[in-house]
DNA sequence: GACTTTGCAACTGATCTGGTTACATTTGGT
DNA sequence: ACCAAATGTAACCAGATCAGTTGCAAAGTC
């Protein structure tokens, strides 16, 4: 468990909240807390999996790809993880006790993750938008007057 | 995520098909595939819990302190686990976008984590147990025909 | 061409993980 | 009383993971 799935959250969260107005890693990175490269490999993820769209150069940064309202939160952690399982397996092996409790467990394991999962997958970036929009925008116009737009 | 639960769930689910018949550390690191240490660390867990008694010195070792029915894995969970959290919280500040997002943030990963946790709740040791009692038993008599009992 | 911004690889220090060693303690058997 | 079996626990180790940093190339704007 690392720490990508509350920055990509940050990510489309903030990202919404700007409704189409580019955000670049670095003010992204310093709203959150971390470094800008951090941000960027978290970035890269989103992009591969189609939920945000990035540019280069002067005034670029990144945007949604998709509409709020078409984005779940099950995908967003899809997007950042390699391996999205919250529960370890045994390591199987071959023969004697483990493998036959390690089978039913592992199996359980997925079952329980998937609950975790649906449960996110029924939230969308538009409703968490809705929860926080106007306190996002008040504090960020009121900690950062002076940044673009 | 450590091993620990899926250890735990080893544990309790080889002590139930044994029915009071104690099992060392040893025997139970063996059937895991770890050291008895490691098991011992998660068996001091289970005991403090009070899923497990333990009893030192010849002819020793672990049984369960409940009936398998009054057992469920989320509490097999929770006796091993320190932090039952699987979605990583932002490291909140004040001040700024993050505490905001944050805070919807960790409540949203709360209920999903909750979900999980419910998931496992509905799953009893003896449920667990009669999944894969005789298996557990034949493989254990079959590669291990020389041991006690 | 200068400047801005992303993309990405390589490295670093901190933390986590599972394992081992070592030793004290408790219990049962003789 | 003694010895063997078994747990309890602390200390330490090597490997993996993690977040952060540095450095530089590539792409885009002006």
């Amino acid at each position: 468990m690392n720490s990508d799935f509350a920055i990509g959250l940050h990510i489309v969260g903030f990202l919404t909240a700007r409704q189409g107005q580019p955000l670049t890693s670095e003010t992204l990175a310093d709203t959150y807390g971390t470094s800008p490269v951090v941000v960027r490999r978290v970035l890269s993820r989103l992009q591969q999996a189609g939920l945000i769209e990035t540019r280069r150069g002067t005034g670029g940064g990144s945007v949604l790809a998709q509409k709020p309202s078409a984005i779940n939160l099950r995908q967003v952690y899809e997007a950042v993880t390699d391996n999205p399982q919250f529960l370890r397996r045994h390591p199987g092996e071959e023969g004697g006790v483990a493998p036959i409790l390690g089978a039913y467990i592992n199996e359980l394991c997925s079952q329980a993750e998937l609950a975790l999962l649906e449960q996110l997958e029924s939230v969308t970036v538009k409703q968490m938008d809705a929860a926080v929009r106007p306190r996002i925008i008040a504090s960020h116009c009121r900690t950062k007057p002076k940044s673009k737009k």
